[in-house]
DNA sequence: ATACGGATCCCCCATTTGTGGGACTTTTGG
DNA sequence: CCAAAAGTCCCACAAATGGGGGATCCGTAT
């Protein structure tokens, strides 16, 4: 039956804790810890071997490289659930890491005695928040559209340059249109493409479309 | 001076027609007939070499034929401007023909007279209609959406793979939700373009869009 | 003064896309 | 039943795209 343990794995940069859930994985029954690393690149260079079904993912790894490396993280392992763990309940990482793509979020606090539990509800397809997360959750979400945020945090020049690409340009028109190099197109929409997280022009564009008119007027407008 | 002259190209299956307008093009001052042809086909082998800068192109030649191939003839030679020339003004044709890129659109009663100014006011970036043509083109104008009737015209397979684009899923993660290979979708895909009469994903999807929702409900419904 | 974000451009590389064929089976409408 | 349309799959090739570097220049803020 070790085939039908959940396999968990860490990211901590504080060994004490790092191993402190490694221990803890592999003591508690249905759970075994296959891997646990200090740091992201690390991780991000094993878990395509591992195969992780969870991903611990501590929150005070240097300033945001963990919330930046969740959908790096998800796009080696698709079907991995990520649960950030944090001391803090700061809503903002709050938000950057779920709309990055964390499954769960759990303070540190509570974690221990609710963490066998929330691991098996994120495998259920269920994001597990401790209570003082959600109640953030739920109180900024009642007046604000999540991604439309996100498209004030693109440069003027980006911004002109997604509103070509929302018309249907390719990258050698806009280069023409605004008399610069395809490079330059080509930076800016990357630079584009990881402000609003998604990875294709079209996906951005449609993001694009939902944060410029939320209400829906026609895109000829 | 000769390197001065306009470069005209025509294509008619009629003979009397097509002779008498590259006569009437070298008698004129200032123009060149540089090709003539029977069939589309004829003039796509012919024009890369030629680079007209002018095509008149009769709406008589095989039933739709000559409005089909717009496309294609204006990818041989990107700024070579279109001009169509027919007897009737169904208003039907004048639509399919504008929709593909046809830069001008003229009767061919008061052609003559006109024909002259036409091309180069075509040349100048503007669009030639005769008037019953125009007259036409602005009643449809103010209430018709022309492209939401394209929609209708894809199979309802290529309407699934469509409504897949359009929530931003590339080639391979639509093969593998509607489990077919990635060279049906991409098939599936192609037919949709040569339908909607554009380029790429991106602009697929925009029409999409229009034609799904002109009014405009957000893209989330 | 110097660090930083913005804008510009360049190289490289793997993958995806766009386009042109062709071919086979299954539906479907006369 | 037959022809047309739809759906499926394949090959090949050029172009476009998506990342990953890195570099320069210019303002502005620290």
């Amino acid at each position: 039956m070790i085939e039908k343990e959940i396999r968990v794995a860490v990211i901590d940069d504080e060994a004490s804790i790092r191993e402190s859930l490694r221990h803890w994985c592999n003591w508690q029954t249905g759970f075994q810890c296959v891997g646990a690393w200090q740091t992201v690149p690390d991780a991000l260079a094993a878990i395509p071997w591992i195969q992780p079904q969870v991903l611990l993912l501590d929150l005070h790894l240097a300033d945001s490289e963990s919330v930046e490396s969740i959908p790096a993280l998800k796009s080696k392992v698709p079907d991995m659930a990520v649960m950030m763990l944090t001391g803090e309940d700061d809503y903002y990482w709050v938000e950057q890491a779920l709309q990055r793509g964390a499954d769960g979020y759990l303070t540190k606090k509570n974690a221990t005695d609710l963490l066998a539990r929330a691991i098996r509800d994120v495998l259920l397809g269920g994001s597990p928040l401790t209570p003082d997360v959600s109640r953030k959750l739920i109180a900024a979400h009642i007046n604000a559209s999540p991604d439309s945020a996100r498209l004030d945090q693109l440069s003027p020049r980006e911004r002109m340059v997604i509103a070509k690409l929302a018309e249907g340009m390719v990258y050698k028109e806009i280069a023409e249109h605004f008399g610069i190099s395809i490079e330059t197109v080509r930076t800016h929409s990357r630079r584009i493409f990881k402000k609003l997280n998604v990875g294709t022009k079209t996906e951005a564009v449609l993001k694009y479309l939902k944060s410029i008119r939320p209400n829906g007027a026609p895109p000829g407008c």
